[in-house]
Formats: structure tokens, sequence, C-alpha cells
RNA sequence: GGAAAGGUAGCUCAGCUGGUUAGAGCACGGCACUCAUAAUGCCGGGGUCGAGGGUUCGAGUCCCUCCCUUUCCA
């Protein structure tokens, strides 16, 4: 029977390209699918751009552009990369497109038709230079319980307690260094904790096969909370400015954006039917009809840093809007991707730029190879380590699979050109084949790619035992036993055979070439082609050559130049595997200004400075900057430590101009501010650029200002 | 603080509902072979299965406590 597959990976956040951890997740998908769709099935695999919310709405007013150029940059750099890696999406499409807005709203207007959706005031902090909300990303101050200075709104990076913004000492705005005020604003509600709601996720949740005993034990805890840890209704509701989807009737609120992400997934099938493109893969239906009918399997894949949404949120919303829309099937969650054992982060190098990847011509191929021999269908980490990749990737793809042809093909164009014949057994020869693939198959069904790829590189060494058993180079010197030479090679290229279309979900390039080049067909592998013994070959073309260990060290090595290179570096320092990382971490926020080149310093104080180049000079970053706040350090007899407004971000820098200033008269005025200076640790927290003052031995320091009209952030050269 | 997952050879990992001397790949040592864009085959060294208790005829596998790592807490 052919099943019906809607296939999706979640959807990547628009301010940045992919990282690692989306290409892990985008790798994982596309095997399972192409593996469905070798077996005849019919896959509708899509993807979108995630492409609302504040994160992206600053990123595009930092840059002065809108945030649909900036969503459409990013979309633009997208294609290359998943055609790239080979990824076989049949769509990709954007959260910010006619489709979504209509989906959204639709389902909207059902969830209220059917009483789950309330309004509620909702006091929250609120920038007033700004003049907008405040998420909690975009509040720091001091840690309540431990007193760290510059701590996130929601919880303290040193001491791990989790708080509400509310609780932190000294609360300042990100944005503009100011303090927040509180305000009240009406905000709306999906009923969560509805009974409805509960009985449905409780029974949903809890069907066979549908989810992972990690994720079901997980969405079990969630939905039992008592108390303060009971299942709360869900604010799906922003304030303007925000860049989304108005909500109907509710004038300047729009959806937050964790509403119309996942109504994505729809948007993007939607858009796919209607561009004929379902209709040309064999789906003759509306987009309502398919999506609607029974048997139709929505299947999401995602990490598990989202799983909250697609459990709870998503399933529910789509319950409770009723037909045509239908609850997902299935929702397979993956672990994080790490690198040699550590969360990959910009800042202690150890970040891998999937981009990058490409850029230096590394074989997409390979990697999609290593993460398969390492994944399985539990919620676990992965961990890219380079040793193991070079180990891995040559041994068995090239040291054992390629090998196979190689060796075996050779003779059969040498002494039989190109034609295989078998001295019987072929019963047997095929009922083995047969179990692998069966095997294999139940592997891969079950999402065990690792253990998978253990099957089929077991097979390939009995392979090689069997072709090494029977000597095939010394049957060749013997012109009397040309047939059995010719059995040997020709039951090892059927076994050659075998293992490239086992192999073909994961290597499709591969797969197809031997396909077509080797075995002639006039279209790439089909699962039943497993069993069916080749009857002669074209001349052997090598497959794939070894990875250079030298590669690995370009790939990691972040100093060097490489295209593509210096816009990965704001991805890469996202957590792993952060697939619809709407949220974007505050990991990801705080990053922007890291990864800048440290400037020497080259011209120390004294009269007479060496002339440096222009090029030197244009290497420093000024920048004019208001002295948003300032404040005495305490067991500090020289410094001040200052926040500085950049106009999109704040810095705070330790100056050393106690002795000049006073703090309240510093508070408001511009001052220059070297912006790419490395950041410092000080005994009194980390410096993050400096001000400029000027000073000599009879007086000083004196702070340098421009003059008025300048604003922060201006660039001064 | 609450919770989850994990801690098995140097590295990356398999070990299902407890059952003979704990496995694979890579790395390492030795041997063989030469068909292969240099690979394959054979043999071997190497692990108190995080620690300590307990249940059992028998535990890496079940129970308890503790330690460590990672993650989640809308």
């Amino acid at each position: 029977m052919t099943e019906k597959f809607f296939v999706t990976t979640a959807l990547p956040y628009a301010n940045g390209p992919f990282h690692i951890g989306h290409i892990m997740e985008y790798i994982q998908a596309d095997i399972w699918v192409r593996f469905q769709r070798m077996h005849g099935h019919q896959v509708h695999f899509v993807g979108a751009d995630d492409a609302h919310g504040a994160p992206i709405m600053l990123k595009a007013q930092a840059e002065g552009i809108s945030p649909q150029e900036l969503v459409a940059r990013i979309a633009a750099g997208r294609p290359r990369y998943l055609q790239g890696f080979h990824i076989s999406f049949d769509h990709w499409h954007s959260t910010d497109s006619p489709e979504n807005v209509a989906l959204s709203q639709d389902i909207y207007r059902r969830l209220k038709a059917a009483d789950l959706i309330y309004s509620k005031p909702v006091e929250q902090f609120y920038d007033p230079v700004k003049g907008m909300f405040l998420a909690d990303r975009y509040i720091k101050g001091e840690c309540p319980n431990c007193h760290s200075k510059d701590q996130y709104g929601d919880a303290c990076e040193v001491c791990s307690t989790v708080y509400a913004p509310t609780d932190l000492i000294q609360p300042y705005s990100v944005l503009t260094g100011a303090r927040p005020v509180l305000k009240t604003s009406d905000h709306l509600f999906f009923r969560l904790s509805d009974p409805r709601c509960v009985d449905f996720l409780n029974g949903w949740t809890t069907t066979p096969e549908r989810l992972q005993p990690q994720v079901v034990n997980k969405a079990r805890e969630w939905l039992s909370g008592q108390g303060e840890q009971a299942l709360g209704d869900w604010d799906i509701s922003r304030d303007a400015p925000y860049f989304g989807i108005p909500i109907p009737d509710a004038p300047g609120k729009y959806f937050y954006v964790w509403l119309d992400a996942p109504i994505g997934y729809l948007a993007s099938l939607q858009s796919y039917f209607e561009s004929g493109k379902a209709r040309a893969n064999g789906e003759p239906r509306s987009f309502q009809e398919f999506l609607s009918a029974p048997e139709t399997k929505q299947i999401h894949f995602i990490g598990k840093d989202i799983i909250y949404f697609h459990t709870l949120f998503w399933p529910a919303m789509l319950k409770f809007a009723g037909p045509p829309y239908k609850v997902p099937d299935n929702v397979y969650v993956h672990g994080f991707i790490t690198v040699s054992g550590e969360k990959m982060s910009k800042s202690r190098g150890t970040g891998i730029s999937p981009l990058r990847y490409l850029d230096i011509g590394m074989n997409p191929e390979w990697l999609r190879y290593y993460i398969a021999a390492k994944l399985n269908a539990n919620v676990e980490d992965l961990d890219f380590n380079p040793d193991d990749f070079v180990a891995r990737v040559n041994s068995d793809l090239v040291g054992k699979y390629v090998n196979i042809a190689s060796r075996a093909a050779n003779f059969i164009g040498r002494y039989f050109g190109g034609a295989l014949a078998y001295n019987g057994g072929m019963e047997t020869l095929q009922r083995q084949a047969q179990d692998i693939a069966q095997q294999v198959r139940d592997s891969y069904e079950g999402r065990e790619l690792g253990r998978a790829m253990r099957e089929i590189m077991a097979h390939a060494d009995r392979i090689n035992q069997e072709f090494d058993a029977r000597q095939p180079w010394v049957l060749a010197k013997d012109p009397a036993r040309r047939a059995e030479l010719q059995d040997i090679c020709s039951r090892t290229l059927y076994g050659f055979k075998l293992l490239s279309v086992l192999l073909a979900p994961v290597l499709p390039e591969v797969g197809t070439r031997v396909a077509r080049e080797l075995f002639g067909l006039d279209r790439p592998f089909r699962w039943s082609d497993a069993l069916e013994p080749p009857q002669r070959i074209a001349a052997y073309q090598h497959l794939m050559t070894r990875v250079d260990p030298k590669l690995l060290d370009t790939l990691f090595d972040t100093d060097a130049p490489a295209a593509g290179s210096k816009a990965a570096g704001t991805a890469a320092a996202a957590p792993a595997a952060g697939p619809a990382s709407t949220g974007a971490k505050p990991t990801a926020a705080k990053a922007s200004a890291a990864g800048v080149p440290a400037v020497p310093a080259t011209a120390e104080a004294g009269s007479a400075a060496a002339t440096v180049s222009i090029d030197e000079f244009k290497r420093l970053d000024l920048r004019v900057a208001r002295i948003a706040a300032a404040e005495h350090v305490t067991g500090a007899d020289k410094l001040l430590k200052l926040t500085l407004d950049l106009g999109t971000e704040t810095r705070t820098v330790f100056a050393g101009i106690k002795s000049a200033y006073e703090p309240a008269t510093l508070v408001g005025r511009l001052t220059i501010m070297v912006a790419n200076l490395a950041p410092r640790k000080m005994k009194f927290g980390v410096s993050e650029g400096m001000v400029l003052a000027a000073s000599n031995a009879s007086g000083g320091p004196y702070l340098l200002s421009p003059d008025s009209g300048a604003t922060p952030g201006m660039r001064v050269s």
C-alpha cells in the first residue's frame, strides 16, 4: 500500500544562516524521507523560514532595513545549502506569507469560537525609550539570589536561579539601557488548561507509537503538574510594535511568533499544493482534501528544545480548530549536536559551520554518513568528533564500501567485458540479501540510523571476507579458472549493489551514480533493486575519496577567512540544534558582540607613535556611545562602571576615570568608544570596550565628546 | 530547587524483557595478502560495565543511596 506522508522539519529562525544543528535535523529527516520514497510511498516534505518576532524586527531596525528585506535576504541564502547537503525538500516557504496569515487567523477564529480564547491584563516591563514591551531576554539586572551583575530577566547564569524579571535588582533594558517600567496591557490567552484540552492531550500523547518514551514522560510531567507546576494557559498575543500577524478584531495586537510558526508548516504545504508541485508529485487532491484525509500521516521532526510547543500547544490548536486541520501523527525528537563533547560555542572556538563545511569543499555525503552512523531513535545528544569523523568515513565508506566495487569490478572489466555470471546458489544468495535488507529496513523505519549503518557495514565486512577467502587475484592467473573468478566477482558486485541500495537514503549522490553509471539503470535505486542480481556492469569510476584530516583543521580554524564564515559566526553561537528557535535564546542575543578581531595595542602612550596605514586605522571600530548609566565600583579606586548605549546594543565598560568624574554627571552624555576591543575580564566583571579620553602628566583624563547631532552607534572615521 | 536522559575498552558507541569466559568500529601491536585512488583478511593486548549497598542460584541488565555529565522547567 502506498502511504501518504506530510513531513516537516522545524522552521529555522530567519535571523541568520543555518547552523550545524539545523543541518543535522534536515539530514535525519531527509534520510527517512528518501527511505520512504524508495519504497514508493508518497512523501511531501516541506520547510519554511520562521520570519516573525521581536529579534528579527530589532535586527532589521539595526541594519536600517525592513524586516521583510532582512527575511528575504536570509531566504535567498537557503537553497544553496539545502541543495549542498542534498536535503530533498519539496518546497520551502515563509511564515511571513499570505497563506500563513489566512491560516493563523482562521485557526484563531475557530479556537475563539470554541471558547478557548480569553483576554486578561498582564503587567510587564516596558522600555519607555524604545516604546515597547520587553521580553525577559531584553532585560538585565542583578541576580536577586547571588547578586551577580548583568543577568537576564528569566534566570541567573551564575547560580541558575529561575525568577521573574521583576525580581531583578537594578533592572535595565538591553535595548536602550533605560530603566524599564511596569505597564499593563490586555493579552489574549489560549485556554490550554481547559479540561477538554487536557483530556485530549492525555490521550494524544500516550497513543502508542506516537511519541518516543522520553517525550511521553516529559509531556506527562507537564500535563499532570499540580499547584505551581500546573499546566498554565498560553499567552498568544504581543503588543505593537511587533513583526507578526495581526490578530483579528484586536487592533494593535499580534500573534506571538510561536503561534504562527508551526502553522507555517501548513502554510508551506498549502503554497506547495497551490504551486502545482504536489500534483506533479502524484497528489491530485486539493490542499484541504489532502490535509484532512484520514490516511495522510503528518510527521514533524524537531529538536528537544521545542517539545513543549509541539506536543502540547500544536496538537491542541489543531484538534480544537477542527477539520480540515488534523492532529500530528508523530513528532520525532532528536537531541543536540555537540562538538568534541562540548556544547557549541563561538567564543570557545568550537563552532562548526555547515556553510564553511561546503565552502571548503568537503563532501556532504561524508557528513550525512557520519550523522547517520551516530543517530538513534532516542532523544540523545550526538557528538561530532573530528578524529572519529575521519576514521569512520575513511574506514567505512572508502575502505570497506567503495573498495568492494573497486576490487571486484576491475576483474570483470578486464576478463569478462563487463558481463557477470553466477555459478549457482542464487536462492541462498537472494535470501541472504532479503534478510539483510529487511533488517536494515526495520532499522530505518524505526529511525535507528546508527543500527542500520552498523548492519550495513557488518555485511560489507562479510563481502570482503568472502572475496579474500576465494582469492580472485590467484584465480586470475589461471585461465582454466575463469568461471570461478567471474562467480566470486559477480557475487561481490551483487553484494555491492545491495549495499548501495541500503545506503542510498544516506548517500543519494553516490547511490544514483552507482545505479546509473555502474549498473546502467535509467533511474535512481528503488528498494526492490536490492534483490535483483546484476547481469553486467560498466567500467568502474571511483566513487568517493578519503577525507584529508587537514580539511578538518581548516573546518575548525575560526580565524582563517572563508566565504560565509563571518555570517556563520552568529549562527554558531546559538545553542546546538535549536531549529525553530523562535525564542532566540539569550546566548544568541548576547553573542552579537563576540567574534570581532582583537585590536593589537600598537599605539603606546607616548609623544611619538609610529605611523599606521589607513587600513590599520580602519580596523578600529570607533563608535559614538551614550552613557546610559554610570556607577562606582565597590573596591575599585580608579574605575567607574559605565553602561554604554550603541543604539542597537549596550555594553558594559570599566573606565579608569573615577578621579575626574562623578558618575551622576556622566549619565546621558555622548562619548566615543572602541567597540571592537577584545572583551577583557576584570576583577569586577567583563569590560566590553573602552572609552576614549585625553590626559598627560599635568591633567586629565578628559572624556572625548562628539559635536551635537551625533547619535549613538555612529561610526567614527 | 524540581525533573529527565546519560555515565560500558584510549576514542565513538552496541548490549532486548537479568543467564555461559562483556561486544563492534576506530586507534595500538603482530602476521598474511596484493585485486583495489592503497585497501582487505587473520591473530592479539586492553574494561573491578561511575561508587557503595541490596534482591537473586545468577546483575552491565532489577531496587536503594551517593557522585559526575548534559538538558528541561512554558
